[in-house]
DNA sequence: CCAACACATAAGCACAGACTTATGTGTTGG
DNA sequence: CCAACACATAAGTCTGTGCTTATGTGTTGG
């Protein structure tokens, strides 16, 4: 069950700055260690979490691997939300009706 | 950080479960635990995680209380979710637009 | 009133997970 | 080639958390 794996991964403060990290832009591991003050390997785990749950993926150049943002992720706690679609506010619920009318 | 306890509170299955349960309408504690096979302890320790992460409220009435959605909950998620905006599939990133539209 | 009820809190246990240091694997410039 | 680099994996530690049983608190019908 990913949606289980994909709220676990954000439920990590840090995973989750890692997260908007990337959301600048495409970023190796090394570069989203700047500032971050935790051990490399740490940082690698995380990525592994946050890739497991489609939240990151990873293109491998060389010998540098690249994240970015998986935007297959966000669709699927989209997904998740659009569940419980009747308790949303009233300004967010029209967002459903729009995407409904989107379904191929 | 709210949003550090929400995620935190769907991270756990069982209170997604009971999340979920709750999305069928208002339902007192007993009500939930039904043909969950856990404690009543458990129970009103999970409904306390997601009371306190605005996913769930409370209103008491004589010795019953009823729980129920809190949209709150639904509104931050929707809102982190908006901060990768960019990163949302073509057909979801409309949404977007639209909400924009709608702010007052 | 008070016993039964509906739920919350306390205390303790067992496992998951976030970190560390040490080491392994693959890549590249000199 | 091989040393330096970029990252992954291994192994161990320590804290957090989800569960249990036991007990506490507030409410209500008889």
């Amino acid at each position: 069950m990913i949606e289980n794996e994909i709220f676990r991964a954000l439920a990590d403060p840090t995973r989750r700055a890692l997260f908007e990290k990337l959301a600048a832009g495409r970023m190796n591991a090394s570069a989203l260690r700047q500032g971050m003050s935790i051990s490399q390997p740490a940082i690698s785990q995380h990525l592994s979490v946050l890739r497991q749950a489609r939240l990151v993926r990873e293109e491998r150049q060389g010998r540098v691997v690249n994240y970015e943002i998986d935007p297959d992720g966000l669709a699927l706690i989209a997904g998740w939300l659009e569940r419980y679609r009747a308790y949303w506010p009233a300004r967010v619920n029209a967002l459903s009706d729009l995407l409904k009318d989107m379904e191929p």
